[in-house]
DNA sequence: AATCTTTGTCATCACCCTTAACTAAGTAGT
DNA sequence: ACTACTTAGTTAAGGGTGATGACAAAGATT
């Protein structure tokens, strides 16, 4: 214990103070290139000076460039400013239950490459394997590319601060260094983040945050188990080092089905892809064998009563399990991920009539939404792999960037839906 | 009021930078007074002429003061500096369902007079009789204080940013605009909040938090109801300007009984101290009426088997909510409060016990212990109402002061357990 | 007494944002 | 074409923050 003597207070310096807004600016540029110094004063209420001396600092970096000149509003035309894409790439890898994806992403986050692999055999063979195919197509493809870091998203119980992944009864490992067996075979930092925290990452970066100044944002990400991601004050919150997945095991019935995790009456037990699959499975009784969520929405659009009953049923238990947690958490928006969102048309109505039903007082506070993208997890392990780069703001605890609160005012330029 | 195009993103200048370090500079050593410059210096890392400026600064401000000098360690005796308790004043109530408690609190947030009274009659009526008593006491025995404010914890869901209790079903209250009522009699700010938030915000002022570096408390406060409040990065945690009770009415059992929020099997429906004398009323059949849970702890410690059972299964009902909570909150600290952590030696155990075979991964990360005050919801008004004086970083939405993270890390030399 | 350690002050510095005057380059009215 | 105005961006001086290092004060150690 360390008592006197050792500093375990700190304070911020001037040094700091420029780190944080510098982050904030870069954050500002990324999010609505093409942008001038003017639009950036108006924005942040910064001095013309101080934004032309940030922006210089910036150049010099090569963190962004001076573009062409946009047109005139009755003045001088403004010099367009974006980020340079180029500067740093990363890579992002999802593990998923049945396949795992990997991409290259540029500077921007936007995805260049993504390749989809079968995820099987012995964890660290695979691992290794994977990240070999990783090393030879960044080696081909992107030769002369500078590629930073490399985040990683496991559907599991993580140890972040190792960077190992603890237990994924979904995946079946357990205690797999997968930062160390990456490191070793890529040669870059990596990050390890459960799923669920990653989709929320993910909708705090490519989300359109426009219409809400999201202080909390709870992502609710639905695959073969069910997880959930929390943002707060624009942080993604990791309570101790150890992450697990969220709320998809608090317990709603003590009655329900035993859970992989030993318990009984996880919301995963009821809510999870597989769980929606096994009640398919039971009402149906039909030969053909369902695989995946999208089948199952595929058929009840072709008029299988059964398939719209069952995800009728897993939208009314999303719902209820949204509507325990809103009560504790508060949230201004609620997302939820996953193939199920596929069918948002059939289960939106059902999750917020739920919620309505089931609120302490009716007028929700909050809005119901899919996520921005269609794979939350992997386009998650971006940012966490870019905040790498994205210096300064960096928390050393967690190993994520602070993205200030106040920056998730401003108006999100992204598209409604990435691919 | 310029209204710039659209400023939305907020960043920080030298004088918010100053402020920041202020206030944790003032932390420190309401912390941990009597407490010499060179001790500040150890443990903040500054350097002594850093220090010495601002300590001067405090002084200037009245906020602090110089007292006697310390005992010399081998050189120059250190001069001991301590926060002028007499520098402010602030008001603290807490609105019971049987009982409401108002106290006077000096600088330190140190109850210097508190009383109680019979929460009865209209809310207008009973308000107003109570602020004109509180005035009347103020006049007659602090007639020279400069009291700065008021902070109030009300069992109900509130709207924080107009501090009105917008319903409480265990107090029966609906629509009443606190602040307003109060303001007018008190002619004083008045600060809104739950009473579960409170409870978590007092334990992070009087909490002997030096065990650990707590990012994240969860604070579960058994009363007539349950509720919870949640301290996330030495912050409180509000999500939108409405307040709930927290998870108290997560659901459990879609069986359970119908709670006073509507829904069925509620966490507060198994677990809060009318659940547990209604279970006790069950299971007893005694004629003799129990009012309270301290009663019934009286009770078990007379033998009474059916007061001890039903305090066991209250734990029990308590340990599986927490498990619940904690898979998806990962936090480092639970606190629980109210009558029944006066049964701890019994509940202790039955709670971890619970905890402990509920959780996905055997190795508990947090602690489970009782709250370090009695009432924490009176002691978390005040703290509420210091805010208004802890100038510097207060945040306009919420109106609560940030604690900096890394102040958390402090020891606490605080008793472990206030009266 | 001489020397060392601890505590605290002072003047000076580097750095960050602010202020305000300035240049640059366009539009609109006459 | 000329003037007046608007918008965009630069530059230099200035105020305020914590950092730095020399120094003074006061007691302990030898």
């Amino acid at each position: 214990m360390k008592r006197h003597g050792t500093q375990n207070l700190k304070m911020i310096g001037v040094r700091d103070l420029r780190d944080i807004n510098q982050t904030i600016f870069l954050h500002l540029v990324r999010d609505r290139q093409p942008i001038s110094r003017a639009d950036i004063v108006k924005a942040t209420g910064l001095q013309p000076g101080t934004v032309s001396a940030i922006v210089n600092r910036l150049i010099k970096e090569k963190l962004i460039y001076e573009g062409i000149e946009g047109p005139s509003s009755g003045g001088r035309r403004p010099k367009y400013l974006h980020v340079n894409a180029e500067s740093a790439y990363v890579l992002a890898i999802d593990l998923g239950v049945k396949e795992s994806i990997y991409a290259v992403s540029d500077f921007n986050g936007r995805i260049l490459t993504q390749k989809s692999v079968l995820t099987e055999g012995d964890p660290e063979k695979f691992l290794r394997s994977l990240s070999r195919e990783i090393h030879a197509l960044v080696r081909t493809q992107y030769p002369r590319a500078r590629v930073e870091a490399v985040g990683v998203s496991v559907p599991g119980l993580v140890d972040r601060a190792a960077g190992t992944l603890i237990v994924s009864p979904n995946l079946g490992w357990r205690a797999v260094p997968v930062r160390a067996l990456l490191e070793e075979e890529l040669e870059l930092p990596v990050y390890v983040e459960n799923d669920a925290n990653a989709a929320a990452f993910a909708e705090l970066w490519y989300g359109p945050l426009d219409e809400v100044s999201a202080r909390t944002l709870l992502c609710v990400l639905v695959v073969e188990g069910l997880g959930t991601g929390l943002i707060i004050n624009g942080e993604l919150h990791v309570g101790t080092s150890i992450g697990l997945g969220g709320f998809g095991h608090m317990s709603m019935d003590p009655k329900g089905m035993t859970c992989s995790c030993g318990r009984r009456g996880c919301w995963e037990t009821f809510a999870s892809d597989r769980a929606t699959l096994d009640r398919y499975r039971r009402l149906s009784k039909s030969k053909t064998r369902v695989r995946a969520v999208t089948e199952l929405i595929a058929l009840a659009g072709q008029g299988d009563a059964a398939a719209l009953e069952t995800i009728k049923v897993t939208a009314r238990y999303l719902g209820e399990g949204i509507a325990s947690l809103a009560h504790g958490l508060s949230p201004e928006v609620v997302v939820i991920g996953g193939e199920i969102t596929g069918a948002w048309p059939i289960i939106g109505p059902i999750i917020e009539g739920c919620i309505k039903s089931n609120y302490i007082v009716p007028p929700i506070s909050f809005k119901v939404r899919p996520s921005s993208v269609l794979r939350p997890s992997l386009f998650g392990a971006i940012p966490i792999a870019l905040q790498h780069c994205f210096g300064g703001g960096r928390d050393k605890q967690t190993n994520h960037v602070k993205v200030p609160q106040s920056f998730l005012n401003s108006g999100s330029r992204t598209p409604a839906r990435f691919s």
